[in-house]
DNA sequence: TCTGGGTTTTAGATCGTTCTAAGTTGCAGG
DNA sequence: CCTGCAACTTAGAACGATCTAAAACCCAGA
């Protein structure tokens, strides 16, 4: 019933010529004769031949695997990442591991050895909050290349893909600043991350540059029920913000439900900007103003860089930054108190 | 710097026992001593070693392995299910290959052959709309072990673990009725899959059973884009309906975002409910009527059921199906026309 | 006919593991 | 002192590919 798949020996045989002439076929090569090369290759389609990756692997050291490792795919904007890298991949015959870390540095180093005993060729990393800033270094010894995307550990040592927050926050800031907002709030979360960092650098900065009033600084977890919760603490801030700024679109609609349930209307009461834009970023209400980041195309830059890493591992760094882009919807009204 | 990672021959010399033997301890036989084992044990750690999964895989054909195909990865259900998946693989100590079909039965075989090539243990198919029956034979000659989830060609010829949208729809169209509904629409997508005529016959059956009015079956393409420009069609309908029942949480959204456009307000002049409840739901204006169907639970008894099946290839089919859950809130509004 | 060169093909070793079958060791019982 | 048995260990083949180095083939030119 399930016969055995067939192997270069068996192509061989019924082709009439020897093991390494199928392989040179496999692969391609321009060695072999026109002749001979469609015969085996009829042979291959009559047989239903599929090559062994492992097997080959094991000789030559390639696998055509690469590990990716997110921190949730529940957040869209890392499902969007995802994208881009298994499309880019995909074109470039590719397989993709996926893992998700949770966020939990050790599950992640569980994962990164699993990846190793499977002979990943390399990895695309986002690593998780708290990761040992030591880790690009360990992986760099194991003779694993990585690439991080979308937050960053370590003093750059590492190919990296990520986006501008910093810009980004920035333009949100000048956008409400433009609209008439002076005292400002900044909806944050917990953990600790580059990306993190990098949008509280943003906010100060472009508190500094505008001549605003950093209204405080309120942590939610990273879900919307944790931001609807943090609507209270908002709204109770002495500074008496009339916009704040969310570290994501998830965290923003989160926030906007809050405050229509402390009978607010978002964009009228309270100016909302989140980050990301995400598709659900249109469908809240009113539809949120936030920044675009792009994730499918940083998904498909980390994955050009890993594949580039791999061609020539001696290359020099390389970064992308994905600029930002402000998207203006209802969210962010005029100030109005 | 990159030193080449130790073998089990390395091991077996440092420790100085065989190769064998240190093969034993990699899997845990009883066979070795237990002083012995410690002794190989110790050397594996200093010597920082990992096994080759692949070579391994070679000789025992187990790569530990498994390979999910999905239609695509912004939808959350999906990747609320991916993450169900991969958390039962992680706890089996597998891995999973993910692969993205866009839909696509052409792309779908594609990843096929290439997971075949990778030696993947088994399959997690989600099929892509226009997927050939002949399939889960063919797969079944390969001898390839397959799970379909949340969709399924053939003759039930694999195991397969779903959500049950037949009394899902039937369930929210009883919802509608209740609230005083006569004439209801349903708002559809063009692809053809199993999911979607689970859904047909859910409304159908519901239709007669509650001498209810089937108001026309609009179909949209399935993004919230679509579902927001069908508003208009839908608003068209000679039936006029007052209420309309949803392929999905994503056309729901879209639908009462396009609703608004037209200045119908959602759950007063047109109730609407979707199906799935992902957390989209909570969020939208106002928030939507959905029916729960749990896709992270689908996904983690679709893993268990592969594996089940990895170890015990004779075992009867299985199948399993999620129950659904009305959860109401306020798009469904009751009937004022 | 022989030589030399290019083109095409191949035998055999090899990658890191597991399996098979046979080996060693130690010790109790006759 | 041998036998038998349990407990442990191991040599060597195998998995399915690729690589290296060499062989076979073909044909033009001397």
């Amino acid at each position: 019933m399930t016969a055995k798949r067939p192997t270069l020996e068996d192509i061989a045989l019924v082709a009439g010529v020897s093991r390494a002439t199928v392989s040179l076929v496999v692969r391609q090569s321009p060695l072999v004769a026109e002749r001979t090369r469609l015969r085996v290759e009829q042979v291959m389609a009559d047989l239903d031949y599929v090559r062994d990756i492992g097997a080959a692997r094991l000789r030559n050291n390639s696998s055509r695997t690469v590990g990716v490792i997110v921190p949730n795919l529940v957040n869209s904007f890392f499902t969007e990442f995802l994208t881009g890298v298994e499309q880019v991949m995909r074109q470039q015959d590719r397989v993709v591991l996926l893992a998700n870390s949770e966020d939990d540095p050790q599950r992640q180093d569980e994962i990164l050895q699993r990846f190793r005993g499977h002979g990943v060729d390399g990895v695309i990393l986002c690593p998780a909050a708290g990761t040992d800033v030591a880790l690009p270094g360990r992986m760099q010894r194991w003779g694993l290349p990585v690439v991080q995307a979308l937050r960053e550990v370590g003093q750059q040592e590492t190919d990296y893909a990520g986006a501008d927050y910093i810009a980004g926050v920035g333009m949100a800031l000048r956008h409400l600043v433009g609209l008439g907002h002076r005292r400002i709030a900044f909806l944050s979360v917990r953990a600790m991350t580059s990306a993190k960092a990098e949008r509280l650098k943003g906010f100060s900065r472009g508190i500094a540059e505008t001549g605003a009033l950093d209204a405080g600084i309120v942590e939610a977890d990273l879900t919307w029920e944790g931001a609807a919760h943090a609507a209270n603490a908002v709204l109770s801030l002495p500074s008496r913000p009339t916009a704040v700024l969310c570290f994501n679109d998830v965290l923003a609609a989160g926030l906007m439900l809050g405050l229509r349930r402390a009978d607010r209307q978002p964009g009228r009461d309270m100016a909302v900007v989140g980050l990301d834009d995400l598709p659900l970023a249109e469908l809240t209400y009113p539809p949120m103003t936030s920044v675009a980041m792009c994730p499918a195309r940083i998904g498909t830059e980390a994955a050009r860089m890993l594949a580039r890493r791999l061609a020539s591992p001696a290359l020099p760094l390389e970064r992308f930054i994905q600029p930002a882009r402000l998207i203006k919807r209802e969210s962010s009204g005029p100030r109005m108190d």
